[in-house]
DNA sequence: GACCAGGATTGCT
DNA sequence: AGCAATCATGGT
C-alpha cells in the first residue's frame, strides 16, 4: 500500500536524514531523499517529494493502519512544530530555533533498541559507542532489505557476559544489557505498557533496574516515547553545548541550568535537542 | 600519556 | 545523604 502525506508546517527532512545517517545501521539515501523504516519485520520506505516549506512524502510498504500511525509518529509527521517554534522565539534559545527551524524529535524504531543503545552509550564517546552498537546489531540482529533489525530481548537474554566482553563491552555493561533483556523476555518489564504512563511513573519504574539511571530513563522518555518536556541534566553534551552558547570557561552547574527549564517548559526536550544539534 | 567520554553502581564516610 | 572510586577503551 502507498500513502501520501502532506504537512501543514515547516519540516526539515534533510535534518532528519542526516541524523539517521549518523547510524550506519540505518538505510538512508541522501541523494534520493529516502529512508527505510523497519517496524518489526515490515520495512516502510519514506520518500520526500516536497520542500522545507511544503513538506510532502510518499510512504510505501504499509500493510496496516497501525503501521501508518507508527511511522508518522516516529517521524513526527503527526504533530505540528509551529507552536514549539513560536514558544522558543520568546526565550533565550531564540537563535538556535531560528538556525535549526523545522528540526523534529524523531523517536527510535524500537523501544527495546532505545534502552540497549542508551546503555551502550553510557559514559562512552559517540564514535566508540556507535562502533559497539553496530557490532552488537550486526552480530545478533538480522538484515532485511538493506536495513538492520534490532535483535529481540529473548536472543540477548540468552547470552553470557563473556560473549559481550569479547566484543569489547565492559563487564558491567554486559551485565546491564543481559539483565534488562532477561527482565523484558520474562515479562517482568513491559516497555510498551510504559507508553501510557506519566513521565514520573516511567522514570521510577525504569530506575529500578540495574543499569538504568536517570540519564538512561530520561533518554527513553525523550527518544523512545517522544515526550516533550525532558532535559537530561546529567548529559555531558548538553553541558558542553550550554558552555559554548553562554561563552563560559567551564561547564555550567545544574543550579545554573534549572532556572531556565521553567521558561523552556513544556518543551524542554526541544531545548535539549537543539542544544545537541548545535555541537554536532 | 594524560584526560575525557551523550553514566551507573558500589562502598566508604 | 553525599562523595569517590571503579569500570574498559577509543578519541583527542
Amino acid at each position: 500500500m502507498t500513502q501520501t502525506v502532506e504537512l501543514p508546517f515547516n519540516y526539515s527532512l534533510e535534518d532528519v536524514l542526516n541524523r539517521l545517517a549518523l547510524d550506519p545501521l540505518n538505510s538512508v539515501d541522501l541523494s534520493n531523499q529516502t529512508v527505510k523504516v523497519p517496524l518489526d519485520e515490515t520495512i516502510i520506505t519514506v520518500e520526500s517529494i516536497g520542500t522545507f516549506y511544503e513538506p510532502k512524502f510518499i510512504l510505501t510498504g504499509l500493510e496496516t493502519k497501525e503501521q501508518y500511525e507508527r511511522v508518522t509518529s516516529i517521524l513526527h509527521f503527526n504533530r505540528s512544530l509551529e507552536p514549539i517554534q513560536k514558544h522558543f522565539l520568546n526565550t533565550n534559545l531564540q537563535s538556535l530555533f531560528l538556525k535549526y527551524e523545522g528540526t523534529p524529535i524523531i523517536t527510535d524504531f524500537s523501544l527495546y533498541g532505545n534502552i540497549i543503545k542508551s546503555i551502550i552509550h553510557q559514559q562512552l564517546n559517540l564514535s566508540f559507542a556507535r562502533t559497539l552498537t553496530e557490532r552488537f546489531v550486526q552480530t545478533f540482529g538480522k538484515s532485511k532489505e538493506e536495513v538492520w533489525l534490532f535483535p529481540s530481548p529473548e536472543i540477548i537474554a540468552s547470552l553470557d557476559v563473556e560473549t559481550l566482553r569479547q566484543m569489547q563491552f565492559s563487564t558491567r555493561k554486559s551485565e546491564y544489557i543481559i539483565g534488562i533483556s532477561k527482565a523484558i523476555a520474562e515479562g517482568d518489564l513491559n516497555l510498551d505498557a510504559l507508553a501510557t504512563k506519566s513521565d514520573d511513573v516511567v522514570l521510577s519504574e525504569l530506575i529500578k533496574y540495574r543499569g538504568i539511571g536517570p540519564w538512561t530513563a530520561e533518554s527513553f522518555l525523550l527518544f523512545g516515547l517522544g515526550r516533550e518536556n525532558l532535559f537530561p541534566l546529567a548529559d555531558i553534551g548538553l553541558q558542553n553545548s550550554l558552555k559554548k552558547l553562554w561563552d563560559l570557561d567551564r561547564k555550567p552547574m545544574n543550579s545554573e541550568i534549572t532556572p531556565h527549564l521553567s521558561f523552556w517548559s513544556p518543551f524542554n526536550s526541544y531545548a535539549a535537542l537543539y542544544l545537541w544539534k548545535n555541537i554536532e
